[in-house]
RNA sequence: CCAGCGGGAGCCGGACGGUUAGGCAACAGUCUGUAAAACUGUCUAAAGCAGGUUCAACUCCUGCCCGCUGGACCA
């Protein structure tokens, strides 16, 4: 496989590539590409984590990259998420999120032997480097900066701002360093981190980044869409925030482990106004999880005779212009994204029914039942 | 530690020593070959905690907890 070919592969599906020159670069030293994406332990997995996040993995993989999916277990501690409690999050890490992951991978066709799971606490355990390194960065973030981007775990600069979300960015920043990560993974939510982790990958002189030539390099930043949630923008709003599909907004959300009845309920209630394409959730998951970002592959719509009969989309671009001219109709779009997403989750629905994970699953319920 | 202010449904929030707050969200139904919007309807509970005063406390009093703001000097 040549270099275009992988800039190719790494980069499609993609909102922002922060930057492709630098990919380009570090492909062409030969370097050993070091990705790394992170999840706190906050609730269910949803589409966005499921298939956008590990399809992109999938897609990392064939061009020879090298994946760490780091299990933010501590992140998820600062963040209050599960309740705050510890042994809660920790059971969740092990016995809940890790299973969900590897049940998306195997969506992809991935075997969970072809990335590395790793824990914060696996991480930071008798790691000094680490804690110099968060020390470090500290020294490279003003005050204003590192409020503004707390962004990044959901929160606004507010009054419940405590000194553990103070420490989160940057400790998310130092975890790049001390996995030695030249290429960060995240949803566009995550921006914020990682413009920090390449402003700060110039300073830094305890653990710096380094290419295999021995210069310091900045990690590059890959970031994906967020994909959109089931209920549409919110009244008077239209921003990514209201759009987006939120694990803690349940009925925003597909997740990877719903039965075959409940993505076909949920998505028949889904926000679809017809010949809209901008902020229509049918519209972003088609280009997004059916055509993965590429203009061409197979969508095939089945409906009845006297609404037109099946109909194979092969372009993305026709089935664009198709609802926009009201040639193709929402409802038809939606049972064909239900038996789409029914169909790519199988792997994942089958992976739950093992005792074990399932029993996960029903543990993760009730920790997120308790905190409500 | 000291002082002032605050703490009410998922969120916002007016008032009041007694009699439905209200809004948003949520849910259900009607209408459209989906959804949304619109219309109709439904429901949720409680006042940070512990006491006290009172026939009656969200309201008044005491203590505690939590939060916000202020607390050297200079001016």
């Amino acid at each position: 496989m040549d270099i275009n070919e992988k800039i190719d592969l790494i980069t499609r599906n993609c909102q922002e590539v922060l930057t492709v020159d630098d990919l380009k670069k570090l492909l062409e030293t030969g370097t050993e590409i070091n990705h790394y994406i992170g999840f706190e332990i906050s609730g269910m997995i949803h589409l966005g984590t499921g298939l956008i996040s590990m399809g992109k993995i999938a897609d990392f993989l064939q061009a020879g990259v090298k994946c760490k999916i780091f299990l933010a277990d501590f992140h998820s501690y600062l963040n209050n998420k599960l309740g705050g409690n510890w042994e809660n999050i920790r059971e969740a890490t092990e016995h809940y999120f890790k299973q969900g992951l590897i049940a998306s991978l195997k969506c992809f066709g991935v075997d969970d032997s072809q990335v590395e799971f790793i824990t914060g606490k696996d991480l930071y355990e008798k790691n000094f480097v680490h804690w110099e390194t968060f020390m470090e960065v500290g020294k490279h973030v003003t005050l204003s900066r590192n409020l503004r981007s707390i962004s990044i775990m959901g929160k606004k600069e507010g009054n419940d701002v405590d000194m553990a979300t103070l420490f989160y960015p940057p400790l998310q920043v130092a975890d790049i360093f001390t996995l030695g990560v030249n290429l960060a993974h995240a949803g566009m939510d995550q921006r914020k981190a990682h413009v920090i982790a390449r402003d700060v990958a110039k300073k830094l002189t305890i653990n710096p980044l380094k290419n295999n030539k021995g210069e310091i390099i900045a990690p590059i930043a890959i970031h994906q869409n967020l994909i959109a949630g089931l209920t549409g923008p919110e009244k008077g709003k239209n921003d990514e925030e209201s759009l987006k599909m939120s694990k803690s907004i349940p009925s925003s959300a597909i997740f990877i482990h719903d039965t075959p009845d409940e993505i076909r309920n949920k998505i028949k209630k889904a926000y679809g106004p017809p010949k809209e394409i901008q902020h229509n959730p049918l519209i972003n998951w088609v280009e997004t999880l059916v055509f993965w970002g590429q203009k061409t592959g197979n969508f095939k719509i089945s409906r009845p005779e006297k609404f037109g009969g099946d109909i194979v989309y092969t372009k993305v671009d026709n089935l664009i212009d198709d609802y926009k001219n009201e040639k193709l109709f929402p409802l038809d779009l939606k049972n064909a994204l239900a038996d789409w997403l029914i169909e790519k989750l199988e792997p994942a629905r089958k992976h739950f029914e093992n005792p074990e994970v399932k029993q996960g699953l029903v543990k993760m319920r009730e920790f997120l039942e308790k905190k409500n």
